[in-house]
DNA sequence: AATCAATGTAAAAGCTATTTACATGAGCTG
DNA sequence: CAGCTCATGTAAATAGCTTTTACATTGATT
């Protein structure tokens, strides 16, 4: 992080010249460091070296600055899970495990992103922007539970959306329980990767699914 | 909810007489309507009909507050699950399964608690008391976890630990993500519950464990 | 060069959190 | 029962945040 302590007050005249992506940045960071909750409209304009009332020229109040910053956490979710997913190639096992090890790398690197997308209670509606860009990360999802169910026997093959939704709840879980360093809430017996990883094979077996040794 | 809007306002004195137990409930009352964020010390001061000051005479600041309901949310939390499981009676798959429903029910009707035990980043450290409380609760998945394995071949029986974790991952993750009717984030092919059940016992079936039909 | 629109600022109103000094009265003590 | 004390409330003050409004500045356009 290059920007963590000098940019924000790098000289300037009258005009900013980039306040809103400065002001996102520093609602990212701040949210890292102190939670959704804690983070403050003012201290973002302080970081960023203006006025409490300049923000308000970029985003409507302090929820749209909020469900900005989710935008751009989905997308970068979405750009991740796709990178690691990469349409399944070479073959789908190797595929699926760099997806769920993404998700949860995702949440380990980016808590502040990820709990902005998860836990800010941020309303859906009137924010199409904002559930498309969640759709299309949800859509990698999707995309790796319908090769996996192709690989699932012909006779009982579950709804992919199902299996989709299913896989969602898993790395979900496990990140949001046990993923962030700093929430470590509860000492594990294995890594959130480990935990993920053998959660994931048992469900894959229940499936049908055998997975290449 | 017999205290919704009237007891608030009930004549007393000088003194409230059970002012602690007042902001407790204002504090749930004020988390499901507008979230843990939106909850405010001043607000449910004014719920109990005293001065903005008068809390801090039985919570430290706000935090505390927050914590004493999250506390309160685990106690009912650990009886709710107990109480479905019930020690497994009467066979193991009944209980099971009653146990995964009061894991959504108590989500879906308490999302104020849930919101302040899961949601609401309460530092764990220097609260024993939450904690152990939290502990309680696991206690009750790690039991059925414990029978679980019971009934596993014992070739390769798993850690009773990792899918006592594992089961509250996948609780977790439906309920957080689709257990909440006001967060609906996603509208969805079946209800919490069936897409819980569907679920785990997918993930029974990888254990090698059979439900009973 | 004159003007406009975008982007900042200053100041104010109305919240909230939290502290401090003071008030009240319930219950114990003698 | 009188008196005292401590737990529990209140009032008032400080400090910070959010948001609005009126005004200032300046980069761009014509």
């Amino acid at each position: 992080m290059s920007w963590s302590k000098d940019d924000r007050e790098s000289p300037r005249g009258y005009h900013h010249g980039n306040l809103k992506e400065a002001l996102l940045r520093a609602a990212l960071e701040l949210i890292a460091q102190k939670g959704p909750a804690g983070f403050t409209f003012a201290e973002a304009a302080r970081w960023a070296g203006v006025s409490p009332a300049a923000p308000y020229r970029h985003f409507r109040d302090r929820d749209e600055l909020l469900a900005s910053v989710a935008l751009r956490g989905f997308n970068q979710f979405a750009a991740a899970l796709a990178q690691a997913w990469d349409d399944g190639r070479p073959e789908f096992f190797t595929a699926f495990d760099r997806l769920g090890k993404a998700y949860l790398e995702f949440a380990r690197a980016e808590p502040a992103y990820y709990s902005a997308m998860f836990e800010a209670a941020i309303p859906l509606a009137g924010n199409s922007e904002l559930r498309e860009a969640g759709d299309r990360a949800f859509a990698v999802l999707r995309a790796a539970a319908e090769k996996l169910c192709a690989q699932t026997p012909a006779k009982a093959r579950p709804p992919a959306l199902m299996v989709a939704l299913h896989i969602w709840a898993i790395s979900h879980g496990i990140a949001s329980l046990f993923g962030r360093g700093d929430a470590a809430r509860r000492t594990l017996p294995m890594s959130p990767e480990d935990l993920l990883e053998a959660e994931v094979l048992i469900y894959l077996r229940g499936l049908g699914v055998s997975a290449a040794t």
